[in-house]
DNA sequence: GATCTAAACGGACCCTGGTCCGTTTTCATT
DNA sequence: AATGAAAACGGACCAGGGTCCGTTTAGATC
């Protein structure tokens, strides 16, 4: 008879041990606030290691990479705008209807995109923005368009309607010199003549 | 009386001194060569440097940085593009209406975005492809968007366009499964809804 | 051809991201 | 409390991008 297995509730990975769990929270901690103090480009990962009193090889055992703790730098504020489309006050946030929430969520997208331009750029492919965040922004135009009545195939229409708000794209553009609000107009339009909207 | 000052046709920078422009020739075909045989992420500097047969330092003073040197090599194929698009064969070239101009052009670019897609990434921010090769392509939908009839904003427009052809977006639908074809469609349709083209 | 200056050269050097491995710590079990 | 194995730790170490500066060279002038 096998003895009593230890708990063999779903094989999730064992969780984190009590100094790895306080070094990760040391450590998003002393990176934020170099972020906030240094601009991101100023900040070396030995650095952020020091200020939270570990070693460098820690850093990167927890976060992977750069990137990794960029990303999860990033991934704080990120939640809170998540929050606000998802339960924030209308228009960006449920209640106003789909038309308003879309123009909401461009203007709104937009403006956090340049906010954290640096983050972002530094977060680079690995960061939450480019999977979770990703993912999440996906859905939620796809279901404000699908609620608008477009037809068609939405996620790739969605994702067509996201492209231009992505750093690269917004940088770009505001390098040649069209102001923020001439690039928000014209992704009104666009979205105008996406989604068929009078 | 001024001594008979030596052509003072407009001041353009002084030209480049026969080294040097010897030693940027090498440096290319060395980097190309190294590029095609070994992949962009195995070629590094100092390799390119001992292949062309010049110093490292060297390799920075004409290309600026590794983005600026990739840039450069990436320029070879995005030219010969460019050629085949202001003077190829219809629909891409010339000659097609504006509507399957358009077309040919978005499938186009895409499979030749998708081919090159490590050394666009590598060429950065910096890339001919940022820049010149950008306005190119600006101009160009611009300029067919204008052909079709269609009013608003054209540059933003055009851009609003380009995005989901870039590297960022096209990757991240690969990576979350779509096929080519699809991409390809939903394009179509973008266009399709852009234009007001039936 | 001798001379002079700006430009180009090369490679040692620095910095930082990332890896490796011998040591230390946690924590489950006895 | 003692024990043992898995996980975490730290910091020396490596590689590659980018800089610096003393030396060399092109090429214009005399």
């Amino acid at each position: 008879m096998p003895e009593p297995l230890l708990l063999p509730m779903a094989d999730q990975p064992p969780a984190e041990r009590a100094d790895a769990a306080r070094n990760r929270e040391a450590l998003l901690c002393a990176a934020r606030r170099l972020v906030e103090e240094r601009g991101v480009g100023c900040v070396t990962m030995e650095a952020v290691a020091a200020a939270a009193g570990v070693g460098k090889g820690t850093v990167f055992r927890r976060f992977e990479s750069r990137e990794g703790l960029m990303a999860a730098v990033l991934d704080f504020s990120e939640t809170a705008w998540q929050a606000s489309v998802i339960s924030g006050p209308p228009p960006l946030g449920p209640g106003a209807d789909p038309w308003d929430r879309l123009i909401a969520f461009g203007r709104s997208r937009l403006e956090t995109t340049l906010v954290h331009a640096d983050l972002i750029r530094a977060a680079g492919a690995t960061g939450s923005r480019a999977v979770g965040a990703y993912s999440f922004t996906a859905m939620h135009v796809q279901h404000l368009l699908g609620q608008l009545g477009v037809d068609g195939d939405l996620p790739v229409l969605a994702t067509a309607l996201l492209a231009p708000l992505e750093i690269p794209i917004l940088e770009r553009q505001q390098a040649g010199g069209f102001p923020v609000e001439r690039l928000l107009t014209g992704w009104e339009d666009l979205a105008r003549r996406v989604t068929g909207h009078a």
